[in-house]
DNA sequence: TAAGTGCGTCGTT
DNA sequence: AACGACGCACTTA
């Protein structure tokens, strides 16, 4: 499986007016992305085999998608999203994040519900940490029961900005 | 009320 | 075996 295409991975970089997010992309789509400070970068893996032009045409869609997102408007036009990645519960919690309405906010107990797995409230956040393509997959929309923020693996300061941007205002 | 503590639970490493 | 992007029951002030 080392050598798959599926395992290769392309990096790019999407300018943005709050700086250079990154973008990586798989034979399946898009499948990662990662905020601008950017200390913590993938590797790209034989990316040059992957197909080019699709690529392109996948990162053009995606920068202009993440900076309709940026500006507080539904991003239209997502390229394909490769969420192979995950185990299967994570796939599961990834899939479950997509329903989740813009504008709208879940507990991290009703994404553990929603999945049928009531209990597994605490893993759910895990799987949250986990997910590869942030925005996209608004992970961001799964607050704490308590009417806390929760965590974010981007940053706390990215959650909320992301939140305010959708018209959700925070519990203090 | 508000703030703090303890513990069950479960997927991941 | 240990650790969380949790939730809940249960103290305290």
């Amino acid at each position: 499986m080392k050598n798959d295409i599926a395992a290769r991975i392309r990096r790019m970089p999407i300018p943005s007016p709050e700086g250079e997010f990154t973008a990586y992309y798989s034979a399946r789509g898009l499948c990662g992305l990662e905020f601008p400070s950017g200390t913590k970068q993938r590797e790209s893996k034989t990316g040059a085999a992957l197909p080019a032009a699709q690529i392109r045409r996948w990162h053009a869609a995606a920068g202009k998608a993440l900076r309709l997102a940026l500006a507080g408007r539904p991003p239209k036009g997502l390229p394909p999203l490769d969420l192979s990645g995950g185990t299967e519960f994570q796939r599961r919690v990834w899939q479950t994040l997509r329903k989740i309405a813009r504008g709208r906010t879940w507990s991290y107990a009703q994404v553990a519900q929603a999945i049928g797995n009531p209990k597994a409230v605490r893993a759910v956040g895990g799987a949250c940490g986990a997910n590869p393509i942030p925005v996209f997959v608004p992970c961001h929309r799964v607050l704490a029961a308590n009417s806390g923020l929760g965590g974010f693996s981007g940053g706390l300061n990215w959650k909320r900005a992301l939140l305010k941007r959708e018209g959700i205002s925070l519990p203090d």
